[in-house]
DNA sequence: TATGAATGAGCATTCATTCAT
DNA sequence: CATGAATGAATGCTCATTCAT
């Protein structure tokens, strides 16, 4: 049981505790698999009273999305102090990100897998939160290269290009964080960071990588299939 | 209708009739949304033979995840042809990955969004295969640093966080570029290589990003949150 | 909304308004369909005062009921003046009749399609109203005869047969009015009236009609019927 | 328990069990009260086979209202042998449907009462049924007119409002001969036969009843209202 | 007098799964 | 080899009804 049966709570309490319940079931079952009989027992309520406050499975499904979107961005917004260089602002956002993921892992789970793997309308939700999140980390990025006197008038695209890169590294690596024990937020973005400022490249001798225009490349080995692929 | 409704044909032909139809109907409705009646009818058979062939819901899903997980794998190591200089050689791969990951969304969408938002051993299965491709990757870095004459003794730890952090970035692509339409495999290959060789350290003077070790860091603003998160 | 939100009312008042939203909600939903929030909320009400004035939902419908029962038969009782002979009685009954239920559609629907199909409680309600007004008509009937100086000993079962018919007709014809835009109480009125008095016997030559004693007649044809028919 | 429950019988039987089944349970609890399982039940079989076989509650309702009405319509044809004289097809045609309306009540009770109060779908479905018999009737009346060397060419519209006055009365009639044993479908047919042929008209003077112009007429009491009639 | 908060019980519907043929 | 017939067990959702204030 998840929360003391405690009788007669004002609206907006029970909504939240009904909301905390829904994350953590929504997170761990999975959309489909979440059963609203199971959320209400571990909100400590009746059914009938999270159908009365949420509607219906979707909009709780979709007030939790919403939830912990804002949450989220919020976390990474106050994690990135506007006063410090931006570098600085990109790695403290990055480690509020990880830590953010690591303390609400249903939430994240929501977000990143659960949302995204049932219907567009909870897709669109979430990307809506993940364009601002791009967006925060490109104007992160171009600030970092005014302030280190670099050319700041480079391709826009290509620094989206980036942005989106390490959004998306970001987030394989907060679910990697959290299926592994024992790592760090703090190892996360600093392995991020590593990765994005000095890469592989550091490994090797040259600095850029240019793909070559050779190739007929890509040969399938189609293990098995009978049919057209779609 | 999927396959045309032909009569008496070989086991090993309607079993991968079966995980056609299945893959494409996992992929698109999701584990759970999917019902056996349309992957029986979509495979032209009737649902008792489905049972007959592949016992259970359960068993059936993780059929399409090891035939896909197999595909996926062979097709990178196929691309990434063993004689040429490392680095040609993860180019190829990640090229190899995109265009399979292009080719059989449904597949993909099995492997990296609905095997891990159903029930730890599908999970389990998928990250087998991951831990086989971070592994390759690993490899192909190590030999990479090796040909361009760098210190190859460098922390392993350290490259299996690159390697780690550069198959997460080619996930968040290969879903990236499957929701934009218009992005070919080559250009996500080569988007990846320029993060990965030159990243945001081509942008600012310094080649290295070291953590600070202040802190203060991860103050949290619990959003309306009333039970402990977890 | 239905009522004004006005607070502090006596209870009288209240409670018409409670039978007022009650009576237009089953009328229109009919008495299942009909939930007692929107009965409440119509009336401009909490549910539970609804509960505190009229105890369960049963006995509103029933409140609803001898509502527009007494209502219905005084309608028709002020209609039929008793000064005037009894055929204009009849007359003008029918055509207060006819404009009560024009004029409360619902009402009239909560006596006689409502009430009538939803358990025998309610149906005797209506059933007793039925009888007195039967009786009403019986009454007037005899009366015309003997001002038309006719046999007034005529078999009192036929009589009642007739009134019974007539109420029947005039029952149809009330749904029939209410379902067709445009007619008017006193065409009803006029259209039983004629049917009452000339009938189809005015459209042949004979007077009388008697039934043949003949017949072996209902054979039935048992379209897909399996089990025996009750 | 109403089937004997036999396992494993074809489809088309398995349907007639359900819709007798849904008939009885429809037409004593009424449409909303009756549930799927009840039904089910009483046609011993479990609830999964009634929706694979009849889709829905809405659908089974409407297959029910079919069958009733079809079985019906050919009672009463079949009861109206066309070789007769238009007035004996005309009674003989009303035994036929007083006897089927007795032998069937749950299904008189499904088309009359319950297909008329739960919606315009169902309800559409019983008035194309009426609209078949009322022209029917409408016919019968025309030929015995001819039979009977009157005017044929009387207003239609006035024959039409005799039909429908004469089938409404049947209506009322077949209810208050279901609800009141020991009246036989003879009785029934005969009472309203003389009702059409001598009516009212027959117990006074005068074969013409015409209507005052008279009027004062509709003042109403208004039991109790509060607010606005509609 | 009046209501916000809360629930037990039931209902339509669906699905994975299994026999009997 | 293949399937038409059939079901146990849930699941989302609603509603009449009642406390505690």
């Amino acid at each position: 049981m998840g929360a003391v049966k405690t009788k007669r709570m004002p609206r907006a309490v029970r909504e939240q505790q009904m909301l905390d319940a829904a994350v953590r079931t929504f997170g761990q079952r999975g959309y489909m698999a979440a059963s609203m009989d199971e959320i209400a027992e571990l909100a400590g309520v009746s059914k009938p009273l999270v159908y009365l406050y949420l509607n219906s499975k979707e909009d709780l499904f979709t007030a939790c999305i919403r939830r912990e979107a804002k949450a989220l961005t919020e976390a990474v917004r106050a994690g990135a102090r506007p006063g410090l260089p931006a570098d600085r602002q990109l790695w403290s956002g990055l480690a509020a990100f990880f830590t953010h993921t690591a303390r609400h892992p249903d939430g994240w789970a929501v977000l990143h897998l659960q949302a995204r793997t049932h219907g567009e309308v909870f897709a669109a939700e979430v990307a809506a939160m993940r364009t601002e999140i791009v967006a925060f980390v490109t104007q992160l990025i171009l600030e970092a290269a005014r302030e280190a006197h670099r050319d700041p008038d480079l391709p826009a695209r290509e620094v989206s290009g980036l942005a989106e890169a390490l959004v998306g590294a970001a987030e394989s690596l907060a679910d990697w964080a959290n299926a592994t024990p024992g790592v760090t937020a703090r190892q996360s973005a600093a392995t991020l960071m590593n990765f994005a400022w000095a890469g592989l490249g550091d490994l090797m001798e040259g600095r850029h990588w240019t793909p070559p225009d050779d190739e007929a490349g890509a040969g399938e080995a189609q293990a098995g299939r009978t049919s057209p692929v779609r």
